[in-house]
DNA sequence: GTGGCTGCAAAGGATTTGCACTAAC
DNA sequence: GTTAGTGCAAATCCTTTGCAGCCAC
């Protein structure tokens, strides 16, 4: 992500925090920088060693975490059943990710469907859809033979 | 789940047993049976219940849903960030969920086309199709209004 | 100066594991 | 009799929390 998409979603971040009287620190811009310089997923862990030198504890991590949640510029993924995986969301397409069995990595695809499917589903039985959270397992077996490979492809941890 | 399909149900998770060469006990016996006969959702705490005054560890109740979802009989379902959930999944259609981001009930919807889509989408990138995990959010507000509640609803714990 | 923020260490909660004993087969 | 299963308690791992001092505003 380029400089001034990071200085952007820093704006968003700073007003976001004025909006409810929190403040500003150095920590949750370092945070906020490091996340956004990577196009990678991360998990709470990955990102101390992001940070590592910065002097930011496990707690700040933590906590900061929760409140780019909810600002929105980071979201939950469910990518890992043992630990919370999160990615930053600003700027990019709507996309859910498929996880190979076999060797782990990530790989995203088009979530229009998904939500098509997610606003069909929902309002068909009545209810006013608000997110959702899928993966799908496969195996890239195929996809390495043809290597027909040019879709995003990001290697777990 | 009549008493029939519970029998059916052990019978294929004895079968499972001793090609692996394990032992049928009365733990498992037992759980097998609390499992199957009540369709709701559960998870390992609420299984601990179930079985209450059967003197069965927490250590067996745990290391007993692994093997059912080997099995096949049980699913890890994506229902609760902070704890595995499960349901059995022996004679049932393929369904996902939704979970009322209010009042937590928990929601079944036909499971086909997030089925159709997940085939489409890994072969389309060169995977072959293991599995999938979805959870969707929403609020079941308009569903109340209407009242039109005729689909199978079930409250989370 | 006030009120939120941070780091630390301790607590919490779900799940796993080591081990001696018990029970299937 | 052999081998796996069980219960118990301890251990593990991720995440949250209490609190005293610190820093943004």
């Amino acid at each position: 992500m380029s400089i001034e998409h990071i200085q952007s979603a820093l704006e968003v971040f700073r007003e976001f925090l004025k909006e409810r009287d929190l403040k500003v620190t150095r920590q949750r811009e370092i945070l906020v920088r490091r996340i956004m310089e990577r196009e990678e997923h991360f998990s709470a862990e990955t990102l101390e060693d992001r940070v590592k030198g910065d002097g930011i504890s496990k707690a700040t991590i933590y906590r900061t975490l929760q409140l780019l949640c909810e600002c929105g510029l980071v979201e939950e993924v469910a990518l890992d059943d043992d630990r919370r995986m999160y990615e930053h969301v600003y700027g990019h397409d709507p996309h859910d990710h498929i996880v190979c069995v076999d060797c782990r990595k990530v790989f995203e695809f088009d979530g229009k469907p998904v939500l098509e499917l997610q606003t069909r589903s929902t309002n068909n039985l009545g209810f006013t859809p608000v997110s959702h959270r899928m993966r799908i397992e496969a195996r890239c077996d195929l996809l390495r033979e043809t290597g027909a490979c040019d879709r995003k492809e990001i290697k777990l941890i």
